[in-house]
RNA sequence: CGGGGAGUGGCGCAGCCUGGUAGCGCAUCUGUUUUGGGAACAGAGGGUCGCAGGUUCGAAUCCUGUCUCCCCGACCA
């Protein structure tokens, strides 16, 4: 993409609403416009990002074996009527009516429309188990609205939802979830801690939350320092069950939940971190199933309520959690796989025919080896263009101006690090394949 | 939902107390000079001062109402 058509609104001045850095850099680095409280644009930049999230989120959640599926964002009230939810959610929820009449509402969650399409489809314990997920836009009425897009009340999340025979069966399916999210975060460059959960208005038995450390965290965590000796970034690959079970163990829980005197966890083994909650991961029993009589045959012949789960991943709010954990006093420091572009290609010398020309030719060498590259070729003057790359933050950039062309070079600086060195402009593409 | 604050060109703000026909910085446009870390000079465009009433010869300014947004706290992916 050339920057010089690209639809980017940067800012050189901090917005007053937004507190913290996620919430101005968004705004700075032109990824999102507010267009009412805790209501975003997502602007071309940002919109690229929140893609490479949710396609990660998504390829994590195929390979876990959940099967996708698109439910809307309206719903009836009927469904909501039947399980009881519809008095016991409140203010939060969007209530909405049509021409009808009709009572309808804006989806704050899906249980409801799930355990419904599963009813209706599913009669047998052999066609057990069941994962199905969508990434949707969700909507609560916060009291308010905060720090940008990750305390918005239109959101996008990733939800899914289990339906096994027994218990057993959903404990299979709820660690398989733990791990799908342990990989995921792993994947985008996140420390995600799983603390041990209350379940709340969804209810049930076993939750975690998972919270990326981040200094503006909502959240106040305390947990286990043995559980920094997993290297959660590089969890990528075989997460054994043994793992699993020590991960699930290890002393992690919020604030209100720590009870100083009665800690397992020795004084100087305890850590205390902010976290953003990005996850959530619910096993809860029959509770719908029963109340909205989701009931398949078992194999005696008799009428079994399913056991389920419902699993959370903030789509949207990560994007805000990333820049959270990862900026400097430049801007934004993506990490490559959420990064919009994978580089950024700077031309010193835009009024230059020569060195325009080869950085022509360097974008289009790129371009055509299928880089992800945005390419500076405003009429700018330097400083401006170093910090709108730097602003944006992607992760390395290859600066190239008259200088450095009569050596048939160019700079190449890595933005985390800020280190630079001088590369031979043949070798650049192969540098980044 | 309790407490506080703010609405004035795209952004950040001053002006309001003490009414007199709107200003500054950044950004934008034109021209010239610049050109390796947000350049300089000259000129230009852009605002019914959130909205609705009221007081007044006259309201951004005073009064009443209303809407919106933000911040702190209690709650949430």
């Amino acid at each position: 993409m050339r920057l010089s058509q690209y639809f980017l609104p940067t800012l050189k001045e901090n917005p007053a609403e937004a507190k913290i850095a996620s919430h101005r850099l968004m705004l700075r680095a032109g990824l999102v416009r507010q267009t009412g409280s805790g209501l975003y644009i997502w602007l071309p930049l940002g919109l690229r990002v929140l893609k490479k999230i949710e396609n990660i989120v998504r390829e994590e959640q195929d390979r876990s074996g959940a099967q996708e599926i698109l439910m809307p964002t309206i719903q009836n009230a009927d469904l909501w009527k039947e399980s009881g939810r519809y008095e016991a959610y409140g203010k939060e929820m969007l209530r909405i009516t049509d021409r009808h009449g009709k009572e309808m509402l804006y989806g704050p969650t899906n249980e409801e429309m799930i355990t419904d399409l599963f009813r209706n489809n599913v009669q047998s314990y052999k066609d057990l188990p069941k994962n199905l997920y969508h990434i949707q836009w969700k909507f609560r009425d916060e009291v308010r609205p905060r720090y940008g897009v990750m305390r918005g009340r239109e959101f996008l999340m990733k939800d899914n939802y289990s339906f096994d025979i027994d218990k057993e069966a959903a404990k299979i399916s709820y660690d398989k979830m733990f791990v799908a999210y342990l990989k995921t975060f792993a994947r985008l460059g996140l420390v995600a801690i799983p603390v041990r959960a209350d379940t709340g208005a969804i209810g049930g038995e076993l939750s975690h939350e998972f919270q990326i450390l981040a200094a503006e965290g909502e959240s106040t965590i305390y947990y286990d320092k043995a559980i920094e000796s997993f290297d959660l970034k590089s969890l990528a690959e075989d997460i054994s069950p043994d793992i699993i079970q020590k991960l699930q163990s290890i002393y992690a829980v919020e604030e209100e939940k720590h009870d100083a005197d009665n800690c397992p966890v020795a004084k100087e083994n305890l850590r205390i971190a902010k976290g953003v909650e990005a996850g959530h991961i619910f096993n809860f029993g029959t509770k719908y199933s029963e109340v909205m009589n989701a009931k398949v045959s078992g194999s005696d012949g008799s009428m079994i309520a399913v056991e389920m789960g419902s699993y959370g991943i903030g789509v949207s709010r990560l994007v805000g959690a990333i820049i959270e954990a990862s900026n400097d006093e430049n801007g934004i420091i993506w990490p490559e796989a959420a990064a919009p572009y994978k580089v950024g290609l700077i031309n010193l010398g835009a009024k230059n025919e020569e060195c325009t020309e080869a950085c022509d030719a360097l974008y289009k060498k790129m371009q055509a080896a299928g880089i992800e590259v945005l390419y500076d070729d405003r009429k700018a003057g330097a400083g401006q263009k170093f910090a709108t790359m730097d602003l944006i933050g992607v992760p390395y950039q290859i600066i190239l101006g008259p200088r450095g062309l009569k050596n048939n070079s160019a700079e190449f600086k890595i933005r985390k690090t800020g280190e630079k060195t001088e590369i031979n402009l043949d070798e650049i593409v192969s540098k980044f394949i």
